[in-house]
DNA sequence: ACTCTATTGAGACATGGTATCAATAAGAAA
DNA sequence: TTTCTTATTGATACCATGTCTCAATAGAGT
């Protein structure tokens, strides 16, 4: 399964770029987030934090995840556990892949993607801006460990 | 856009089939989601059915919505509305578009995703046994309108 | 160090959804 | 038709998740 090679570093700079005071707490947030191996919850990501920083808000943690979704840093699972679960970004990669068995996340490749919505918009007439493209099933490990 | 044309009798029959011993309330719920124009969440569900039939329940509905997603019968919007708004579903056709402007839904032919998801698997080595695809923008009507 | 302002934390609040349980109504049997 | 059995229903209490408010705090520039 593909790492998730994120930088924390980048992630800071497109915050600071986007003219969000960076405070202690958000790199905190960014580190949790980014170096996960599983999907989190808000809720979850809210109990690593306390584990360190024990009175950090609740509130907070919300409003940060909303901030790096809004950025595009994280990106929200959906028709898994609620569609309260986040995963990072990996940029220009849109098609996530989801194992029931192990709850990792994959990202794969998305050109098809991007032809499939080409196709899509030239027969429907409907202008498409964005799309949501999520696979469900077991992954390569978890097959052979079966 | 494209008329959905669902049969309440075919849902009924279904529901019949499961096993599901079906009431006054179910049909009426039935026939709320399969001609509503536009998606509904379980709470608009409700509304309309105590319109005329004012003592309906609220876990009544939430129950019969739970019931009908897991025969397959509507389908659960994701990224939209906090992911609570449901349409019918189409036999067969899995892509789905959303208009940010009308609220309508529409489903798209979906051989190209089957393709895709065939693809995805051969090089991914996972095994895929469920897609969600969600595509989001302006249908051909309001593209007119504007 | 001081000021200004965005961020934070605490807790009240709102919303969406679930659990419980007595009352009801559907369908089978008599 | 009446009775019996059992799933479904409605009312309400409950819970989880997420939002709002506002005084306290801490960054960043001066």
């Amino acid at each position: 399964m593909r790492s998730n090679a994120i930088k924390s570093e980048d992630w800071l700079a497109e915050l600071d770029e986007s003219g969000i005071r960076v405070t202690a707490i958000q790199e905190m947030l960014i580190d949790i987030f980014a170096h996960s191996e599983y999907p989190l919850s808000t809720e979850q990501a809210w109990d690593i934090a306390r584990q360190s920083r024990p009175k950090t808000g609740r509130a907070t943690v919300y409003r940060m995840v909303e901030k790096l979704e809004n950025l595009g840093l994280i990106r929200r699972l959906h028709g898994y556990q609620g569609c309260s679960h986040f995963v990072p970004t990996l940029p220009g990669l849109m098609m996530l892949f989801i194992c029931l068995d192990c709850g990792r996340a994959d990202y794969l490749e998305s050109q098809p993607l991007d032809h499939l919505i080409q196709q899509s918009e030239d027969t429907s007439g409907h202008h498409i801006t964005d799309s949501r493209l999520q696979l469900y099933g077991i992954c390569a490990t978890c097959q052979q460990g079966a």
